[in-house]
DNA sequence: AAAGCTTCTGTGAACGTGCACAGTAATCCC
DNA sequence: GGGATTACTGTGCACGTTCACAGAAGCTTT
């Protein structure tokens, strides 16, 4: 029982393919007549179009494939992930496109998703996190089909466009509540420098604070909760008197939580904890982390847009920059 | 500038488009001169086959796809996923294929991913953390490419083959290492009870405790922290006397946890508290949560062993199941 | 030397679709 | 009423590959 192509539609409706591919793909000019024929012929037979097919004659897959350049295991966690590949998922499907993952790990993997993707096999690339200087940015630049990032791409000549939240905001609003809570000694645990995360919300804590974000109130992390217990350890012996601390992820802030617990401090009472993300951990820790919320789904929607925009012919389009937002909870 | 196709490849190599395919697909019967020429003349024109052409005549696609049926949006978290997707996209890579993604949370999704599969676009279908009577099941199951699941599936007449933990070994593990610890009165918070994981945790814990799991100790969840602290509160409620409670997530267990506290209970000292997941919540919480962790790689490589060894033409596969592990820690 | 293998090669058909083009009938405009 | 426009339809070709088949060498066997 083979399935039904076009040709058994046309026969079945009394038309040519010519007429029943025309109705497909929406062209105006249809009659009435045939219009029922054919819709009557399609669910009479169970027609579904062969994508293949199309694809072979339009030269586009109606895929994106999605680049997952996370070599740490873990982190995919990360609800920046799951929100982007839901939502990209949701706005293909509108579409009637389809998204297809790769992994960009090592450098076969990275070789991997050039050859797919300089193959032809997607009209366009969904990037999310990259770290600065990741070679896969370089080589899908030039020629072939259009690339986005979630996320700002940083330390590139050929800069793609992105989708982000304010990175540098979200710091600001964090330190400057501490600020105007009287916090007098405040430190920062950032992330990896390497990273847009890492180096822009280390700026916003620097713009705030000036002169006083001294080098011994800095301590740095690789985003794990291990890394934050440790940074935090290490600002206890070298600044004892420090009063707050933002942690530039909420799953950094419960390791600094624990050191914290470990050293004998109560929070927030002798020292205030902010995390970054409003992730899930933020509300299972205690105290629940008062912490800056990114609009995950906002960012994810707008580099869907983006490439969009790029697919649908534009020849330049504009980074996207959204708010993030202080949500306060008990850590300080 | 065009893409080089197999004819240009064979040109420039001098031989015809049949054996240039022959080379291509592992075929024994090309002369070692033929080889080198060819090989030499893909490397220069940078040929990269047409998947869309080879897909049209071979009649596979050369994609599996996996469905997403979580309904709630922030589940995705959960690392069942993400193990999932790293191990299928690893393991397809090596097959030279790859993995798309759909959701099915509603009616309309449901539909959607039915044609797609039905509609050959697929070779596979790669299910994960299906609820009971989900309708995808029966639509997949006869006639369409092959499917497999990642978690048990229940309550369907059509089983489809799936490797998942042993849910049951898991609770009793938890449940006796309650026992062993003297614990009188056992409480259990289960998930869901129309998941595989609601029901075979809870089955573990009665399979040990006997009569000694009444209803006065058992309280359900929606996997949620939300729902965790709730349940918790019931049981406090309800038995004032409850000196430690198995709950059958990590997530829910960090609510529970709350509720605790509230209640001025210690942990582990007034009440011993046991998750189940080993997820990354279970070392955020205070005290770090004693849980069983799943064998979630295995598992992951263990359903994608099923798909290929059904792809590659085995009628019948029987479903794998694999132990759980008690990872000790504070909470109990 | 003829016949039969084995090894290798080229060729013609598909696979199912979209698109350009040609063509037909009806309507409109002056 | 004739030419131009509009609304619709059918047909051939191309997309890039695989596969079955036929055939050409070279070698072994009878």
């Amino acid at each position: 029982m083979k399935r039904p192509t076009i040709h058994d539609v046309a026969a079945a409706a009394g038309v040519s393919r010519g007429t029943v591919s025309r109705l497909l793909n929406g062209d105006k000019y249809v009659s009435p007549a045939a219009r029922v024929a054919i819709e009557r012929a399609i669910s009479e037979t169970g027609y579904v179009v062969n994508r293949v097919a199309r694809s072979l004659v339009t030269q586009r897959t109606g895929s994106v494939v999605m680049v997952l350049s996370e070599p740490h295991e873990k982190l995919f966690e990360d609800p920046n992930y799951s929100t982007m590949i839901r939502v990209a998922i949701r706005m293909l499907a509108e579409r009637d496109m389809s998204l297809v993952m790769m992994l960009a790990g090592d450098e076969g993997d990275r070789e991997r998703v050039v050859r797919y993707v300089r193959g032809g096999h997607a009209d366009g690339v969904l990037l999310v996190s990259t770290h600065a200087g990741d070679p896969l940015v370089g080589l899908l630049g030039s020629g072939g089909p259009p690339a986005v990032s979630c996320g700002a791409v940083i330390g590139q000549e050929h800069v793609i466009p992105y989708a982000a939240a304010d990175e540098r905001l979200g710091a600001r609003q964090m330190t400057e509540y501490f600020v105007r809570q009287g916090r007098r000694r405040i430190a920062m645990i950032t992330g990896p420098m390497d990273t847009p995360g890492g180096i822009q919300r280390l700026e916003g804590f620097a713009e705030v604070l000036g002169r006083k974000a001294s080098r011994r109130l800095i301590a740095h992390g690789d985003w794990t909760q291990a890394s934050g217990e440790r940074a935090m350890a290490e600002l206890l012996e070298r600044s004892p008197d420090l009063d707050a601390v933002f942690v530039a992820s909420d799953l950094m802030a419960a390791g600094a939580l624990a050191a914290l617990r470990a050293a004998g401090r109560r929070v927030p009472d002798d020292v205030a904890v902010g995390g970054f993300d409003d992730s899930a951990v933020a509300v299972s820790t205690h105290p629940p982390l008062t912490t800056i919320r990114q609009p995950l789904a906002e960012m994810a929607q707008e580099t869907m847009r983006l490439l969009f925009a790029l697919l649908d012919g534009a020849g330049h389009v504009d980074p996207v920059v959204l708010p993030t937002e202080l949500v306060v909870r008990e850590s300080g």
